[in-house]
DNA sequence: TCGATTGGATATAACGATATACATTGACCG
DNA sequence: CGGTCAATGTATATCGTTATATCCAATCGA
C-alpha cells in the first residue's frame, strides 16, 4: 500500500480512501491511485484489515462427519451464503470426539472467526453456551444449548419418525422394527421418541425386541437388522435412523436374502441421491439440509452483523418430508386393513430423468 | 495481553515469551504470568499473531463440488493431514465455475493463506501457474500446471479405464459402451483415453456409437444410457466415468427393466461406500482419494515449511484399484473365450459385516 | 479584505503479538 | 573492589490497514 502511494504520488492515507472507497478525494487522485496499484499489482492483506477492524469476514463450522450425504449438503448451503456475503467458511470435522469439538472452538475462536456453526455434544454443551452469552455470535443445529443468544435452526423430529409409522400402519403393518441411532446424541434421541410418538398414535404397544441400538455405526446396524430379520416373528417395516445405517441394513438384508419391499418393507432417514437410484427406490424422511445450511449461515451473519435482531432467528424448525418411493409395500402375511393412505407428498427428485 | 502483564507485574514483552514459549525467563515470573493469564481468561489473537509472523497456519482447499463422495472423501484427509499439523481449512466450492475459481484464488491469497490445493480448470491455468511460479505454495490434483515449483499429486487414470475394459473382455465382453464424463476437465479427457487404451490392448475397433457424452451430468448420462440401450445391438457391458453418473445409469437401467449383471455388466468410476451395499454391488475403480488427501496436504505443508525439499513431492502419483464385485457377468450372448481371469484384486470391502 | 466554511491531503495512532536492541541486576573472578 | 559476563527484564519497532485528528488552501459571503 506505500508502495501504491508512492507510486501515485499521494499519502498512504489517500491511498486507502480510494482503495477502500470511504471518505472524500479529488478525481485526480483516484486515478493514480487506481493505475498505481495496477501497475504494482497491489493487493490488499486481509490479515492487517482484519486486525484493524476486528473481523476477519470468516465464518467456523464445526461438524462432525464431513463425509455424510447430509453434512456436505448442509456445508454447501452455508458456504453458499457465506459467498454471497463476502465471508469464507473455515472448516473442521470433529468426528463426533468431544476433546477435538472443544480444541476446535478454541482454536477458531482464536483464529478470529466471527462466529461459528455448530452441534455441540451434549458435554461440551457449557462451554459452548458461554461463549454464546458473552456474545460471540453462534448457531447451533438441532441442538440447543440453552442461550438466548444463540440462534437455533431445528428440523423437527418430534414429528419424523411418528410420519414413517403413520405411513407404514397405512399400509398395514403392526410389527414395525427400528434401527436406533445413538442415544448420547439429541438427533439420535429425539429420532427413538418420534418413533414410539407414532406407535403411541396408532396404538401400538411399544416392543424393546423390536429396536436395535445401530448407534450410528455400519457394524452395530447390520448385526442390528441380522437379529431383527432372525426374529420368530419379525418386523414387516423397518425404520432406520441415518443413512449410513441404512446402508449396512440393506447390506444385510441383501446378504440375506431378504426382499425389498417383498419381505419387509423400508423407511431411512436422510436423502441421500442414492436412496433414488436404489433398486428399488428408498422411501426417505427427508431434512432439507442445503436449505438447513443457508438459514443457518443467514442468521449467524445476521447476528454479526446486526442487521436484524437476533430474535427473527432465534428458533427456526424445518419440518422432515417423508419422501415416498418404492421401498414400502402391503405386509404380506397381513390383510391391510385399509388402502387408503393419508395424504402423503410423493415427492418428485429434481434430478429424476423424465423419459 | 497487556491485561496479563499488568496482572503478573511484568512486561508485557515477558509475559509474550512465557506464553509463546521463546527467549528466557524466570520460573518465578513464567508461574505467576502463567497464573495471570488463566485468572484473566487470555486467549491469544491468532490474527495479530499472523499479522506478525505473515503466516496464518490455514491453507486453502477449492474442490468442485463439495457433495461428492470423492471430493468429502479428500478434504478429510486434508483436513486430517492439516489438523495434525496445526493448521485449519479453508474451503471453497467452485461448481466448477472458472469465475468463481479466479475469484476465490485471488480472495483466499487476500486472506493470507499459507497455501493452496485446488485443481484449476484449463482456462485457469495460467493463473494459478503464475502464483506458483512466485513462490506461492500450491499442490493441484489430478491437474499439471507446468510449473516446477507445484506439487502433483495424480492418480494415474491412464491405466484406469483401460483395467476395467481389460477385466470386461476377460469376461468375455467385445462391445463395451462409456459414458463418458465432461471433455473440458482433465479427468474427462483422460478416463475417455484410458478406456481407448483398453479396446486397443484387447484388439478392439473403437466404436463411437459406444460412446455416450455425459459431461458428468446426471440428465445426459440418464439420456446417454438409453441411447446404448436401445442401440440394435446395443453393449453387454459399459464403463461409467463418474459417481453421480453411475447413479444416473442405475437409474436408467432400472426404470428400463435391464437387469445387472444379466443383462448387462457395469464398471463404475469413484467408489463410493453405496458401491458396496447396492444390489447387485457395483465393481468400481476406487481412487484412495482420503489417501490423496493426506499426500496432498503433506506435500503442501512441506512446502510451506521448507521442512522437505519440494522435489520430494513434485509428482506423487497414485494408482486405481479395480474393485470387483457382482456387478459384471459374462455375457448372455457370448461363449466366454476364456475364464482364466488377470489377478484382479477382489477388494475386501472396510466396513463389511462378516456373517 | 477578512473570517468562515469546506474539500482535499497528510500524518499518525491504533489493532495485538513478537522479536530485538537495550538496560539492569547479580554473580563470579581476577 | 572493580570489571566482565550471564541472566533476566523492559521498551519499542514492526507487521499492513484503517480512521481520526489535523492541516492547508481555496472559495465564498459579509
Amino acid at each position: 500500500m506505500a508502495d501504491v502511494a508512492k507510486e501515485a504520488g499521494v499519502s498512504i492515507g489517500i491511498a486507502s480512501r480510494v482503495l477502500g472507497g470511504y471518505g472524500s478525494f479529488s478525481e485526480k487522485s483516484r486515478a493514480s491511485v487506481v493505475a498505481a496499484a495496477e501497475k504494482v499489482n497491489y493487493r490488499a492483506n486481509g490479515v492487517a484489515r482484519a486486525l484493524r477492524l476486528r473481523r476477519t469476514n470468516t465464518i467456523g463450522v464445526l461438524i462432525s462427519q464431513i463425509n455424510s450425504y447430509h453434512w456436505t449438503t448442509f456445508v454447501q448451503g452455508v458456504e453458499e451464503s457465506a459467498k454471497r456475503a463476502g465471508y469464507c467458511v473455515l472448516l473442521s470435522n470433529t468426528g463426533d470426539d468431544a476433546a477435538r469439538e472443544m480444541e476446535y472452538l478454541r482454536d477458531m475462536r482464536e483464529r478470529g472467526v466471527d462466529g461459528i456453526i455448530a452441534s455441540p455434544l451434549d458435554c461440551n454443551l457449557r462451554a459452548f453456551r458461554q461463549a454464546a452469552d458473552t456474545g460471540f455470535p453462534m448457531v447451533t443445529v438441532n441442538v440447543q444449548i440453552g442461550s438466548e443468544k444463540a440462534a437455533v435452526v431445528m428440523t423437527d423430529e418430534k414429528r419424523a419418525g411418528a410420519d414413517a409409522v403413520e405411513y407404514l400402519t397405512a399400509l398395514g403393518h403392526r410389527r414395525i422394527g427400528l434401527i436406533a441411532g445413538d442415544l448420547e446424541l439429541e438427533s439420535g434421541r429425539q429420532r427413538l421418541s418420534s418413533y414410539r410418538v407414532g406407535l403411541e398414535e396408532a396404538d401400538i404397544e411399544f416392543d424393546e425386541d423390536l429396536v436395535a441400538y445401530g448407534n450410528y455405526r455400519q457394524d452395530e446396524a447390520y448385526q442390528g437388522a441380522r437379529r431383527l430379520i432372525s426374529l420368530r416373528q419379525p418386523p414387516t417395516a423397518m425404520l432406520v435412523c441415518n443413512e449410513s445405517m441404512t446402508g449396512a441394513v440393506l447390506r444385510c438384508l441383501r446378504d440375506h436374502g431378504v426382499g425389498i419391499p417383498g419381505d419387509i418393507s423400508l423407511v431411512g432417514f436422510d436423502d441421500p441421491d442414492w436412496a433414488g437410484f436404489y433398486s428399488p427406490a428408498i422411501t426417505t424422511l427427508r431434512e432439507e439440509r442445503y436449505y438447513m445450511g443457508r438459514l443457518a449461515c443467514d442468521a449467524l451473519l445476521s447476528a454479526i452483523e446486526q442487521s436484524h435482531p437476533a430474535q427473527d432467528f432465534t428458533l427456526v424448525t424445518l419440518r422432515t418430508r417423508l419422501v415416498v418411493r418404492q421401498s414400502c409395500a402391503t405386509p404380506r402375511d397381513t390383510v391391510a386393513l385399509t388402502l387408503k393412505l393419508p395424504a402423503f407428498t410423493v415427492y418428485e427428485d429434481p434430478d429424476q430423468t423424465t423419459d
